[in-house]
DNA sequence: ATAGGGTTAG
């Protein structure tokens, strides 16, 4: 069992990327079943005492701490100064648990700074210390500094427990090191007086799912079913989420009336991930019989629940009754957040309504320290997107003047921005200055990038970049090889296109239907019409169907090649199939009509194609 | 006192 768990965890750690794999976007649906959902969910408001348990709470659990509340960094730097000024000086718990509530709020290089205060104080670190400070080194990816901690450990002679080992394998697992997880895990198991406990296996089973690997952490929470180590809330939890996330909400129902049989009662966020799960697919109706249920059960919907709400339906387009529901959180007493308004955000964006998603970044400017690194990427690809490019530019500085740091996604969405509107140049120079500030470009930089440079004429330099990609041994998808093989097609150079697309296979790759799409239209350009009529045959033999746009390329094609009665054999076949002639295959037909020289015996037929 | 599930951007 061990060793088929830890080959899992090495096999998920093949890929480069640290971020959860790409997940499709949600389909388009109709306005009609929004209406549904409005509908119950006004209905569940209205029904709904305004938030019961939330003040008495809190009212009933302050004053027992003795601890006083840090709530911002500043606090945390100045009761630190006051502590180290006091004679006799507290003890080292004290201090460390300032550490552990700056590394609640995440502001990890904080702690960092804060621990390397101490150390210059002469206050030497316990256990504790040293664990939250692994965490902080992990979670800035930063494992080297992480490890190097664990020599301090031995150095001290303080002894590392369970929860160094868990923090460390969460490192690993973060960064995408499998392998070094799975090692961890087998020393812990193997030592004899560390053993993984329920939040190590809770740990794997969020990294197999980070990987979107569902069935290794189904399998994982089995065994643990079968050991001593009994999966708790967090371990369905972190299941559920994936399979929301997947869609495969189904399953994840399931899992959900497992784990109430099993006397393990849901909490918000089991809620959350499952409404997250419905709304996606569009299931208005169900989610509102969520809300309800959950409302039932005296388990109250949180800004985050809502946040799902308003980010569903502003991806969807409705940014209107994601106001709505915005409205609905404030009459609870549910204050937006961040999240929130970067929701709205990118809603108005999609739709083209920058001016309305410039309005929110203003209003949270006004609200003082709100705005985020995700505030300033949706507005910069808003404006990216509308191809404004140099308003997107002024934002970006704006930001460091902020003190706030670009990361990987800020950056490819301005690179994108660039190549977008032709400025490969600029392209390249900000790629250069991201790896100057130590943002990591992943596979969708390279794939903008190589993008940029194909579509730009610049096809050696786009080859050059590919030879680094290998190089750096990054997980090199079919997104990729297709972005090349279209650049060498349009550049003419068919040859070396086939010889990548026939390649595919011995990189463990499948051509997808836009690989297919992108060599057929290759070779008709190449003038290879059978060619690429027997591709389209294959193609479909191999399980791709072709879809709209396959048939009109090769329509345009043949039209292009002067095979006219060809290409109305391919439109009788692409009119079977359900799919139709887009705009400029139209405009090919039309102008064959007002062509002279078209054989005579032909017309009936191309007007029939219209 | 310390680690672990739910929300946003490419």
């Amino acid at each position: 069992m061990l060793k088929m768990m830890m080959r899992n965890i090495a096999a998920s750690s093949s890929s480069y990327c640290t971020s959860r794999r790409w997940r499709g976007m949600p389909c388009l649906h109709s306005n009609s079943t929004v209406v549904v959902f409005a509908n119950d969910y006004f209905a569940f408001l209205h029904s709904q005492p305004s938030k019961p348990i939330k003040s008495t709470r809190t009212q009933l659990e302050q004053p027992v701490r003795n601890s006083l509340k840090i709530t911002t960094v500043e606090d945390a730097f100045n009761v630190f100064d006051r502590m180290l000024q006091m004679r006799p000086r507290p003890s080292v718990v004290r201090f460390t648990q300032i550490l552990g509530q700056v590394s609640k709020l995440k502001h990890y290089s904080a702690v960092i700074s804060l621990y390397n205060q101490m150390g210059a104080s002469g206050i030497g670190p316990d256990v504790y210390t040293l664990n939250i400070l692994i965490n902080c080194y992990c979670h800035l990816n930063q494992m080297g500094f992480s490890l190097s901690v664990l020599g301090k450990f031995f150095k001290v002679g303080l002894e590392p427990n369970v929860f160094t080992f868990t923090t460390l394998i969460n490192g690993f697992l973060l960064e995408n090191r499998g392998a070094e997880a799975a090692t961890l895990l087998h020393k812990m198991m193997r030592g004899g007086n560390c053993q993984p406990d329920v939040v190590t296996f809770n740990t794997i089973i969020r990294g197999f799912c980070m990987k979107g690997n569902n069935s290794a952490a189904i399998q994982l929470l089995r065994k643990m079913e079968e050991g001593p180590c009994k999966p708790n809330l967090v371990a369905y939890n972190t299941i559920i989420d994936s399979l929301c996330k997947d869609t495969l909400v189904d399953n994840a129902l399931n899992l959900f009336s497992e784990m109430m049989c099993k006397g393990i009662a849901p909490n918000a966020i089991t809620y959350t991930s499952l409404i997250h799960g419905v709304c996606k697919l569009g299931e208005w109706k169900e989610a509102a019989r969520l809300l309800n249920e959950m409302v039932s059960k005296n388990i109250f919907p949180d800004v985050r629940t809502f946040n799902v709400l308003v980010d569903t339906l502003c991806k969807e387009g409705m940014v209107g009754e994601a106001e709505g529901v915005v409205e609905m959180m404030i009459e609870r007493d549910i204050e937006p957040n961040t999240v929130t308004y970067n929701s709205l955000m990118d809603g108005y964006c999609l739709r083209g309504e920058i001016g309305k998603a410039q309005k929110v970044f203003e209003l949270m400017l006004s609200k003082g320290s709100m705005v985020n690194v995700v505030s300033y990427s949706t507005l910069i690809n808003g404006y990216c997107k509308r191809k404004r490019i140099d308003e997107a530019m002024m934002l970006f500085l704006d930001m460091s003047h902020k003190g706030l740091v670009p990361n990987t996604i800020t950056y490819n969405t301005l690179l994108d921005g660039f190549c977008k509107v032709g400025r490969v140049q600029n392209a390249q120079k900000l790629f250069s200055e991201m790896q100057a500030c130590g943002q990591l470009p992943d596979v969708q930089t390279y794939s903008i990038l190589l993008d940029g440079l194909c579509k730009n004429r610049q096809l050696s330099r786009a080859m050059q970049l590919f030879g680094e990609m290998e190089a750096k041994k990054l997980d090199i998808n079919i997104v990729i090889y297709n972005i090349l093989i279209e650049g060498l097609c349009i550049a003419g150079k068919l040859e070396s296109a086939r010889d990548l697309f026939c390649g595919l296979s011995s990189k463990g790759l499948r051509p997808d239907v836009r690989t297919y799409t992108i060599m057929i239209n290759g070779l008709c350009i190449a003038g290879l019409t059978s060619e690429a009529e027997n591709l389209l045959v294959e193609m479909e033999v191999k399980g791709c169907s072709p879809n709209g746009y396959t048939y009109n390329t090769i329509i345009r094609g043949f039209i292009h090649n002067k095979q006219t009665s060809r290409a109305m054999v391919l439109i009788q076949t692409m009119k079977e199939k359900g799919f139709s002639a887009d705009a400029s295959t139209t405009e090919l037909i039309v102008n064959l009509l007002l062509q002279d020289e078209v054989d005579p015996a032909l017309l009936p037929l191309i007007k029939g194609s219209l």
